[in-house]
DNA sequence: TACATTTAATAACAAATGTTATCGTCCCCT
DNA sequence: AGGGGACGATAACATTTGTTATTAAATGTA
């Protein structure tokens, strides 16, 4: 995610390639939990390869929120910006690779960069990018019902319906797998 | 919204007073339209006096993101920010006096400090801001049940239920109108 | 290879929520 | 004052989705 923004504030570049240098690459297990929910986000995560989920404990229900893939980065960012603690876990689905950048690091960032307008307005078009996905999650669970959820992944995101297990796939669209197994079967019925 | 953050940011009071002096003062009846779907955002709108939604059409269900009292300020942000047409419908509930900052102002603010990092950083907080409240919403979706969201608007704010027509509370609780009543009913026997 | 764990499908039943229709009240508007 | 629209309650019925339990296939691991 970050990275993305190499071209559009190339001033910036001498800042992260300095900054990302201090990651550590850790290879992890699948189904291991990189940062539990009510412990306070201490890294951001970039995934080199393999497949994180973001996820939280709903009244006993596991409930996801989103998948990382390769060359995607995530943090729990309220956990991460505000040091409380973090609404969220965050997990490998598969065994992964991941580099880890400690947040004293982007703190260090944060001070050096604190008045520098090209990296502000990086951070404003982070935020907006993100609060343009979240929007959109959230119109969706409201205005698609679970089958046009699901027939809509795996059309613009086959990769996730291809490599995630079923019941986080369930997860993801807030039903339960019971009912996803009773969509795909009303969907290969149909056909 | 706009405006806590005189204290934050006294630096740009200038700034802030000079531009919103520019605004308008207008006095709209109910159920008049500010800005409809498809539209693009023309305003920033902020509320003197009366009640705004914020909606949309859901297929043909009316669905009601987020209401609006005295002292808040909205916009369709991402219509307003990217010059695209508005997800969203503003309508008023009640009659309402709003001030009407026209985008074209807002836009000449955005140029003259578009370097000043107090400025920029004022930006960034109101954007996380939102984020926070979108997440918010978007978890109160999923995590509870209609009764729970209603009970707890109920009580952490009772002006809404007051103030706003019951069928658009239950298209902000995202149930019907006849669900709704169902709720009541069952809260009122409980009793 | 064999055993345990994870994953997926299905059935039967239960609960939550939507749909449609009817009725009564209130309140704006002319 | 009266008429039309907006608002809210309720009932009967339909649909969607969840729950629990069972079975089977796939997968990882000793």
């Amino acid at each position: 995610m970050l990275f993305s923004f190499k071209e559009r504030f190339p001033s910036l570049n001498p800042y992260w390639e300095r900054y990302m240098a201090l990651q550590k690459r850790v290879e992890y297990p699948a189904r291991t939990i990189l940062l539990k929910e009510g412990k306070t986000a201490q890294n951001y995560y970039f995934v080199e390869q393999g497949c994180l989920r973001l996820c939280f404990d709903n009244n006993g229900k596991d409930t996801t929120v989103q998948f990382f893939f390769e060359n995607e980065g995530l943090a729990s960012l309220e956990s991460f910006r505000k040091d409380i603690p973090s609404i969220f876990t965050i997990e490998t689905i598969e065994p992964s690779i991941i580099h880890v950048l400690p947040k004293t690091v982007f703190n260090e960032m944060l001070r050096e960069l604190d008045q520098n307008p090209d990296f502000l307005k990086a951070l404003i078009d982070i935020s907006f990018e993100r609060q343009h996905h979240y929007m959109n999650e959230f119109l969706s669970r409201i205005r698609d019902t679970p089958l046009e959820r699901y027939l809509n992944l795996r059309k613009e995101r086959p990769h996730i319906v291809k490599r995630v297990p079923q019941h986080y796939i369930a997860s993801y669209l807030g039903i339960t797998s019971v009912h996803l197994s009773r969509i795909k079967n009303k969907i290969s019925r149909k056909k």
